[in-house]
DNA sequence: ATCAATATTATGTCTATACATAAAAAAGGC
DNA sequence: GCCTTTTTTATGTATAGACATAATATTGAT
């Protein structure tokens, strides 16, 4: 077998974590390294490549490549589709329609998602549950501008969240991850006492300048956003 | 000025911004790609690659590269010092360290990171300020069998943040996001009322198979943590 | 000594070519 | 029809060579 990319960067790590190079550490160059491993430039090139992606490495052009100090990992987020997310749990997936309703902008919406004065927006109330348990109550507006298809659209059976990924075809975005206390419709929904702290996310998304959604979604007690650094 | 890489991932993108390539498309194939650019075969084939690291675009073999149905974006979470984090922001950093005492592992956390039976811990509580407001109440366990010279470390002028950053070389790690209703002390160290809900992030850090630390993160009230998707 | 011009060098990108590999499609056997 | 084997094909990886570029290091002028 022959030295692959992938080959040379376990090399790396593997120095990286047994202490050989420290961080901020200079490594030797690609033509080195490529000598000593026997393969060409262009695979240790992307080796290295990779992990500056990664966040471990860093390069500059004639300085060479160094270990990064601080290592700046990333954390992948799905735009999930809370259904598929329950089920793959092994759990039923039930949604609910709790009030929906074609209202103007209010005021902090407005300059949140840059509309004009008399933009027209879809305000969705749902629920989302896993099993029996409340799962998730979304606050969703839908700037109708962007999506004019959706006033057509009931949202009975399908929610905002499945609807929007398939119909939109992509988006830049933003999110905010805060904790808020249950105020009491809140609370009801989602069968947790008044003042709950509860864990938020709050997402905007946009398809070039134009802002597509914003959603405040609240997270039953107890819910662990967990991720992989 | 020649086609690069970079121009061909532009073009993807715009394709599909403009709905001309929609969710779960099949994309042309690298050569016919490579031909309408007028470029080489490797050239197209980098900048499919990397829009798949991207999460926009899903590639397999034979079947082609399709427009992927759910975008899975990637937001980037530097393991980040804090101090750095309020400087950057123009605000003033102040430091506290509030309780610092050496223990044995208690149960909940020798599951959790994966202790023997005898293992002692640095235990330290410490408060993170931006100018003379709280923000944030640290509450770090380090594993002194992994960084044994941490019990020889003050951490009066240093977070264990800080520190560890800088003397642990390489990590991996997971971290978990939720809401916590404020208890007495907690309260009165953030400054905030009883039972107000807090943003709370709990992170365990490995270096290979043996557990660093692990850290619960008390942020203030109203909190936001913002990544861009 | 200080500053500007120049040379050097490690990374960054592109090309043409080659072979590997996974998976779909087609062919074959029953 | 249904299952197994073979072919086909788009992506995946590697290579040697070339030129580009940014940033450091060196040289030269003052």
């Amino acid at each position: 077998m022959r030295t692959g990319y992938q080959d040379i960067k376990d090399h790396i790590l593997h120095q990286i974590r047994s202490s050989v190079w420290t961080p901020g550490a200079l490594l030797p160059g690609e033509i080195e390294l490529a000598e000593s491993f026997g393969c060409a430039r262009a695979t240790v090139s992307r080796a290295m490549r990779e992990l500056v992606d990664e966040g471990i490495l860093e390069r500059k052009r004639k300085a060479g490549t160094r270990v990064k100090s601080s290592p700046t990992r990333r954390a992948q987020f799905s735009i999930p589709i809370i259904r598929t997310e329950i089920e793959n749990t092994g759990a039923a997936y039930r949604y609910d329609l709790v009030e929906r309703r074609v209202l103007p902008a209010p005021n902090w919406l407005r300059s949140r998602l840059d509309l004009p004065d008399d933009a027209l927006l879809l305000h969705l109330k749902c629920m989302h549950y896993k099993g029996s348990a409340p799962y998730q109550f979304e606050d969703r507006w839908i700037n109708l501008a962007a999506v004019p298809q959706a006033e057509n659209y009931a949202f009975k059976d399908i929610g905002p969240n499945e609807w929007l990924v398939q119909e939109v075809p992509f988006t830049d975005g933003n999110l905010e991850f805060s904790a808020t206390n249950a105020t009491e419709d809140i609370a009801a929904f989602l069968g947790a006492p008044v003042n709950a702290a509860l864990f938020t996310v709050e997402r905007t998304t946009w398809l070039a300048d134009t802002s597509v959604t914003f959603a405040r979604l609240y997270f039953a007690r107890d819910y662990k956003m967990t991720t992989r650094l």
